[in-house]
Parts: structure tokens; C-alpha cells; sequence
DNA sequence: TCATAATATGATATATTGTATCATCTAAGC
DNA sequence: GCTTAGATGATACAATATATCATATTATGA
């Protein structure tokens, strides 16, 4: 579904990111520039091939799924949008305008009812419990990206509704 | 890899896990059996069609994808078998001939180095934490596994040893 | 400004993971 | 034994992802 951002606010991120990458020595082409704005405008993940199909349908010309691939990958390098492994879905980042750093881990949380998402950094009583937990059995931890089902609020309130 | 199980070691388990099923009104087949025990003696995750390929290789009967796949389902209802969303592959349960129920949260430790899987059960201070985590933003959690990435003990170790 | 090199994208093929559906077989209970 | 539910086989195909080579675009230095 399309989530509610104005044209102006889309406009912001976008610079934002372009401004990113140009600190990285990258640059956001227009392609890049089109795969992002589609995920920036979704209020769940996205597949690969519904990030193709939106833009095959908002130009003319038609892009092969390689491509769609390959900017996912480049933009998940710069940290612009993040691919939720359980469910082989992309999400653009949540940090995009804000000079946020991606230095905690960094958890999201997947509502069961209505797909959205929350990226919230770990508190620092889940990050270090999570290493201790870790170290039990030996494990140094390097994983940065948690996935958590659950239920968001909307959902919550509304489940009572129909009662 | 085959991980070094001795077939005692392993009649116990696959026993265990008939006990299991029985408990639950199921039956463990010689497919179910068989696919199970691929899984018991893999030192990592393997995917659906690496087990495919190992029965296959292991009787003189071939088994279609689609068997695969359901008897995985199966085994996973029952709790003999875990999949993991993060890299699309089974492991085989770590609790199969303890009497331990998957009642807490489970993490899975996945070493980047050799591949192997420690499955342990969340601390209380880390499901604690992840809760109360979510919960600062209305989340209220249902995933019950857990999947990270990390170092395991003997690759540490030997890690060091090149230099 | 042009040649050239580095990046980015297009096009095509194919691998991998997973599901839908209908037919057949097997085991359990009557 | 007969019937039926459950399990498996067979086939087709959908969804996700990668490999590779060709072409286009951008950046850079002569």
C-alpha cells in the first residue's frame, strides 16, 4: 500500500540520500533515485519484483529485474534501505534524513497484522543481553539486524473493535 | 558436512523422535525418517533441495522436491526441525532426545566461519529486554526464534593460529 | 573537447527456493 | 477384506536470485 508522504517530505529524503551517497563517492542515479522513492512511498516491504513492477509502471521504459537487484544491493551498501532477510523483503531506512549512524544494532520490528514496520536502534540492556546470551556458549556476536514479529499498536487497538 | 554421529547416537534420536510424534497422534515414516536423519547428521543448515539430493544419493528410489518440502513442514510442526528464514536452510532439533519443550524464546547462534548452529534458549534478561524494547514503541512481540550471526568458539580459536 | 577508463544499466539465460494440483499408494480401523 | 484418511509421487509452475556479456553513461585527464 502507499503510505501518506507529501511530495515536499519525499523531495527531502531523496536530497538526503543523494547527499549520502555523495559523501560515500557514490552517486544516486536516477534509477536508484526511482527504486527508492517507491520503497520511501510503501508503508510495508517490498519483493524485488513489486519494486520492478511499480517502476515499470510509473515510466515508459521498462528495467529488467537484474537491475532492481543490483540497486537494492547498492543502496543497502549505503545504508538507505535495509532487506529483511525472513521475509526476502527491502525496506528504505528509517534514518535517511537525520544524520543517524547505523552504530547499534539495529532492530525491526514486523507487524503480523498489517506488515508495517519499526526500525528502532537496541536499547543497550537488549544489545548486551543478547551478547551475554551469545558468550554462554562461546559466540561472539556480529550481527547488527534483528528481525521481531509482533503486533503494532494500530493493529491492537483495532483487534478490540470488532468485539 | 557429515557431522561424526555414531549410529547409536543416532537410532536414539530417531527414536526419540518417533516418541515425539506418537505423542501427537503423527507417525514418522520411512521418508520422514529418512529426511530427519539427513538433517541429524548435517554439522550445518542444509537446504530442502541439499536434503533432497542426500536421500536420493543415500536409496535407490527418487524423491520429488515437493515430498521435501512437505515432510520438512511436517517435521517442523512437531518440532524436529527448525528452519531458518535468515539463510533458507533446516537444521534438526537440538532437544530431540532431551524432554525439553520449545516454551521460551529460542535463539540460534549461526558461525559465520564453519556454518554450524547453536540452538539455545533465551536468557530472561534478554527476552526481558526485547520485550520491553518492543513495548516502547506499542510492539507487542509473538516471534518466538531468533537468528544471529557470530563467531563460534573453535573458529576463534583458530583464528589466530595462522598468524 | 575528445579519448579513455570507470560505472551503471540492459538483455538474456539460468539457478535456487517454494507452491499448487491431481493421481496414486499405504496404513489403520472397521 | 473394504474403506478411508493420510502420505507420497508426479508434474507444472511461481517467486526469488545470480551469472555473464553487451551497451550506455559519466568522469577525468591529455
Amino acid at each position: 500500500m502507499k503510505k501518506q508522504v507529501n511530495p515536499k517530505e519525499l523531495d527531502v529524503l531523496l536530497r538526503a540520500a543523494e547527499v549520502a551517497c555523495a559523501e560515500n563517492g557514490a552517486r544516486l542515479t536516477q534509477r536508484r533515485r526511482q527504486v527508492l522513492s517507491e520503497l520511501m512511498q510503501s508503508s510495508s516491504p517490498l519483493s524485488a519484483y513489486e519494486v520492478l513492477d511499480l517502476c515499470n509502471r510509473s515510466t515508459t521504459s521498462t528495467m529488467p529485474a537484474m537491475s532492481v537487484y543490483r540497486i537494492l544491493d547498492f543502496l543497502e551498501q549505503q545504508q538507505l534501505v535495509h532487506r529483511l532477510s525472513s521475509s526476502s523483503k527491502y525496506v528504505s531506512c528509517a534514518h535517511i534524513a537525520c544524520d543517524h549512524k547505523h552504530f547499534q544494532k539495529t532492530h525491526f520490528l514486523l507487524c503480523d497484522g498489517c506488515s508495517s514496520v519499526e526500525e528502532v536502534d537496541a536499547t543497550e540492556e537488549a544489545s548486551e543481553a543478547l551478547e551475554q546470551m551469545a558468550k554462554t556458549v562461546g559466540f561472539k556476536l556480529t550481527t547488527q539486524q534483528f528481525e521481531l514479529s509482533g503486533i503494532c499498536t494500530t493493529c491492537q487497538d483495532s483487534a478490540g473493535e470488532g468485539l
